[in-house]
DNA sequence: CAGGCGACTATACGTGGGTATAGTTTGCTT
DNA sequence: AAGCAAACTATACCCACGTATAGTCGCCTG
């Protein structure tokens, strides 16, 4: 446990933070009340209101601080031997958070980040690649985002699925090589998935004239 | 539009399960409110009540006739022509109702059946596979329907990586191209997978004796 | 016509919880 | 020592919203 250096030395403040990222992770936004996370945290009410003003900065404040958090793994990470990196096991603590705020459709800059992250490696993946992907680097970093996002999300799900517990070790194992399983084995040939372009690229073609967005 | 026969002729009871949907749908179970619903539906607040006993209950109305929906429909499409089904597209009006659910935590029996239904797949698609899978079937295709189903879940942040509604024709046109590049694609080669495996296995012998759950 | 029942409305009740305000303690500067 | 600003508490306000109750209307049956 890098972080987390005993509540007792934390400032009030940050008391009430971390306590309101536990708070909004366990329950979500709106079933968590200041009332209750000043209680974890072990001050009033009032002194909630004092630092944050209000709920919604409150969460904004918690949003921040998962960024700036996660910009300073990414560095630290980035001095380091990459190893490859987890996408389910990543910080802890605020997993249970960042699902909640993703799925609430929050926590923008989060995802963009790993969009954008996604996009520089797979335009450099494409460079050795046969054929030419017809979707840009990004639209895609965004569908891989989603799915490697989606397992913690849908944590409650996988788990009932798996029949472990993603916050055990056993969880993490267990999910993990399914992982590995899924990604380097891809669900459709080339083939097939050119014979499902090719289907949409037809019926494209019957739409073309007959506008019909929205 | 095969459903939706003019909200006129619906039973007052079929309008309130349908503008619930709606409501939970767009702005989650605890922000929707059954004064909210009543009115979408143009009746009282008291018949709400009347027909549906609680919020809850009127909740499970929603869960239960999306899983009949989604039956009928599975029957349907099983008689005709497969053609590859479309995780996003889906029975449309439901879409933004059922990701809400996942993302709380609810619709237990649409993502079993869903797991069911892959591991199917899966278990068929393993005798043509050289090597041996070290995840069960059923492991595997729980982890594959979270990542199909979080680009429902996650529709926002998708959209906005990609640029797209996902709600219009061309959203999905764009987003189904990506989805077969991407699962035509692995994204790791088999000895990366292997080496990652490696390592995973290393690691456990390692933790074995130093127990450090939670 | 009686009577009864389901569909439906109007209104009230209670409270959880976000917000607001006034007051108290603590610690630092001059 | 004075004084003031920040940290912190206690308490009150208020309303949105789930729940509850009483009543009306229309239709069917005997």
């Amino acid at each position: 446990m890098t972080t987390a250096p005993d509540p007792e030395d934390l400032t009030a403040r940050a008391r009430i933070r971390d306590a309101a990222l536990w708070h909004f992770g366990e329950h979500g936004y709106e079933r968590a009340t200041i009332r209750g996370i000043a209680e974890t945290a072990g001050v009033s009410l009032g002194l909630v209101r004092h630092h944050f003003g209000s709920k919604q900065a409150l969460r904004e404040a918690c949003d921040e601080h998962l960024v700036r958090t996660m910009h300073r793994l990414h560095e630290e990470a980035a001095t380091r031997p990459p190893g490859g990196l987890n996408p389910v096991a990543m910080m802890g603590p605020y997993r249970r958070y960042l699902a909640r705020a993703l799925a609430e459709g929050w926590a923008e800059p989060f995802f963009d980040e790993m969009v954008r992250i996604g996009e520089r490696w797979l335009a450099q993946a494409d460079e050795s690649r046969p054929d030419v992907p017809d979707v840009d680097p990004r639209s895609r970093s965004a569908v891989i985002a989603a799915m490697a996002l989606s397992l913690s999300v849908l944590s409650k799900h996988v788990e009932r699925g798996m029949g472990v517990d993603l916050d055990s070790v056993e969880g993490q194992d267990k999910l993990l090589r399914a992982l590995l399983d899924v990604y380097s084995h891809p669900l459709m040939t080339p083939e097939e998935a050119a014979a499902a372009r090719a289907v949409l690229d037809r019926g494209h073609g019957q739409q073309a004239d007959r506008r019909r967005g929205e």
